[in-house]
DNA sequence: AATGAATGAGGTTTCATTCAT
DNA sequence: GATGAATGAAACCTCATTCAT
C-alpha cells in the first residue's frame, strides 16, 4: 500500500531538512533534531525512520541508483580499463557529493540495513565483478587487488580528500594516483 | 617539576585503561568510562586528562615519538625515493598500531592541542619537507602532489585499511597502490 | 497554543515543589533535585524551565502580578503620600511574602530574563513613576531620592527583617522607619 | 606559641590574596581557588583557616577592630543623637569598605565563630548598648526600635546600596533616609 | 497518522575536603 | 608545616527513545 499523501509528504520534509543538515557538515543526523527543524514532531519522523541508519540509508538511495547507473556504463565499456575508470571515478565522485551515501558505502553491510539498500549494495557488487574481472582478464588491473580491496581504496581516497580542505580541487590528482597505483605495471597497459 | 610518584602512577594507570579500551575498539574515551574502569574517581582523571582531546594526545604520544625517529631515519636515506618509502610506511604503520594516534595525525591542527604534540607535528612537517623536498629534486614523485596531499593519502589508505577485515594482511598491498601511484611517472626512475 | 493538559500539570507540580523548597528556606532550586522531589525525570523540569532563573520568574509571577494590582491601587489615590505608602508597602510586604520574588525584583534586570518578567519590571516601573511623580509634585517626598533610591531602599528594608527573627513582628516597625525616612521633612506636610 | 616566620607570612599571603578576590567582587571564597592564587597547596590554607567562615572571618578583622574604635568615639559623645549618628555611620562605612565584613556582621553569631570575632561581637553589642542607651534617655530615638532593630536596619541600608550602581554616591542620602526615619519624631530633638 | 511531552540513563564538570608524600 | 593529588558526591545538561494524547 502506498503512502498516504501527507505522509509521504512528512517523509519528503524529514529528508529535505536532513539533506540540509548533512550539507551544513551535520552526519550525526539527531532524530530529535531533525523533528523540531523540520517542524514536526519526533514521533513523526519515528514512524517514517525508526533509526539514524535508516534514515542515513534512505538519504544515500538517490546517490546509491545514480552509482548504479554510472556502473552499468562502466560495465558496457569496450576497453576494461576505461570501464574501470568509470566505475572508481563514480563511487568516488558520488560518495564526494554525498557524506551519507559515503558513511553507506565505506560501512560493512548492516544486518538490519533496509532492503533498497541491500539489493542496491548487492547490484552493485555484481557490476563492479563485472567491471573489473574484464579488467582482470585484460591484465590491466594490477594482480592481487580483490574487488573488495579496490572498493576500500575509493573509499580510503575520499577520506583522503575530506581531511583537507576543498576536496573537489584536489579530486583529480588523487583519481590518477589511485588508478596509476592499481593499474597493472605491465608496460603495455601504460598510456605513456 | 616532575610528576609525584603517585600521581604519575595513576596517570600511568589512566592511560593504560584508556589504551585496553582502544584496543578493544573503542575510541569514545569517555572519561567518566575510563575513571570506573581504571578504578579511580572521576576526579583523577581529569586532573590528569581535562578532555578526551588530552588524553588522546597522550595515548598518541609514544607513537608519535617513534614516528620522529622513522621519519629522520628517512630524512637520512642517500636514495631519495627510498627516504620517501621508509616515511610514508612509517606513517601508515605507526597509524595502522595506534588507532588514538591515527586520529590525532588524521585530524587538522587544534588550536588547543597539548604543546608536546605541536612539536611533534611540526618537527615531523620539517622531516617530511626534508624527505619530500629531496625526492621532487631528484624528480622521483610525481609533479603535483604536495606533502599535505601524501599526508592525507597516507591517512586515506589508513581508513581503506581499517573499513575491511584482517588490516594487517593488506597493508603491503595497499602500501604498494600507494607507492606505485604517487611515484613520478618517467620511466627513467621506475625500478622495472 | 495552550499547553498540554498532562504538561501543564507537570509544570504545576514543579512549581508546587519548588515552592515548598522556597517556603523550607532554600532557595538554591537545584533543577535536579526538583525534580527528584517532584518525582519526575530532570529532563521534565529542565524542558520546562531551562535555568534556575527560568523557574525562579516563574514562582515570582504571582506576587508580582499581585504587586501590579497593588501598584495601580496607588496610583488612584488622591492623596499623593498615601499612594506612596500603598506601593512600598506593597512593594516590602510581597517580597517578605514570597523570597523568590524578593531575588527578582532585588536584582537589577536580566539580560536573559523571560518576556513576562520583563513586561512585569517595566509595568511596575511605570506605575512607581506615577506615583512618585505625584508624589514629588505634592513635595511629599524628600527631595534627591530617585525612584531607584526608593525601590533600593524598600529592599534594604525586606533584608534587614530578614537578617533577623521574626520579620513579620517587625513589619510596621520598619516601614514606618523607611516612610518617615524618606518622607519631605518640610513641616507643612507633617502629619503631627 | 607565636606562628612561625613563615607559617606567618603564609597566612598574610592567604589573607592577601583572598582580599583581592574580595575586593574584585567574589565572594566565594573557594579555599583551593585562593591557594592556587596565593602559590600554595590548599592543605596551607586548611591548615590556617579551616573554613570558609574562618577566613571570612580574619577577613573581616581589621575593620571589625576599627568599628570598635569608632564605636568607642560614639559612646563618648555629650550630645546623644551625634552617637547614634556616629555610631551608625561608621557601622554603615566600614560594611560598605569591606564586604567580608558585612558578611560577617549582618550574619548571626555563628556557633563556631571565632573567639576574637565574638569577643568583638560581644564588646561591639555593649558600646551600642551604651550609645543607644544614652539616646533612649535623651528621647532622642523614636521610641519601640531594639539595639537589633537598629543594627539590621544598617545592614539593610548596606544591601539598598549594594544593589544599585556606584553605592558610594549614594551613601550619604540613604544615610540620611535612616537617620531620619529612626530619629524621635519629636520636634524639640529636630535639627531644622 | 501525528504530536511532542516525558523519560532517565549517562555524559561532563565542579568543588570541598582529605591524606599520602 | 607544607604540599597538591586524589576523592567522589553531586550538580549540570543532553539526547535517544517511548508513549499518552
Amino acid at each position: 500500500m502506498p503512502l498516504r499523501a501527507d505522509a509521504a509528504r512528512n517523509r519528503d520534509r524529514v529528508l529535505a531538512t536532513a539533506r540540509l543538515a548533512v550539507a551544513a557538515g551535520d552526519l550525526s543526523l539527531q532524530l530529535n533534531d531533525i523533528a523540531r527543524r523540520a517542524g514536526m514532531g519526533v514521533g513523526t519522523v519515528y514512524r517514517h525512520f525508526p533509526t539514524r541508519r535508516a534514515l542515513l540509508e534512505a538519504l544515500a538511495d538517490d546517490a546509491f541508483t545514480a552509482l548504479l547507473d554510472d556502473a552499468r556504463v562502466a560495465s558496457q565499456q569496450h576497453d576494461a580499463w576505461t570501464g574501470v575508470e568509470i566505475l572508481l571515478r563514480a563511487l568516488l565522485l558520488r560518495q564526494l557529493a554525498d557524506p551519507a551515501f559515503s558513511e553507506v558505502i565505506s560501512t560493512r553491510p548492516d544486518l538490519d540495513a533496509s532492503e533498497r539498500t541491500t539489493a542496491h549494495r548487492d547490484e552493485f557488487g555484481k557490476l563492479a565483478r563485472t567491471v573489473l574481472g574484464h579488467a582482470r582478464q585484460a591484465n590491466a588491473v594490477r594482480p592481487g587487488l580483490t574487488d573488495d580491496d579496490l572498493h576500500h581504496l575509493v573509499c580510503g581516497t575520499v577520506f583522503a580528500l575530506r581531511i583537507g580542505d576543498e576536496p573537489s580541487e584536489r579530486v583529480e590528482r588523487y583519481l590518477q594516483v589511485l588508478l596509476d597505483g592499481i593499474r597493472s605495471a605491465a608496460p603495455t597497459h601504460r598510456k605513456r
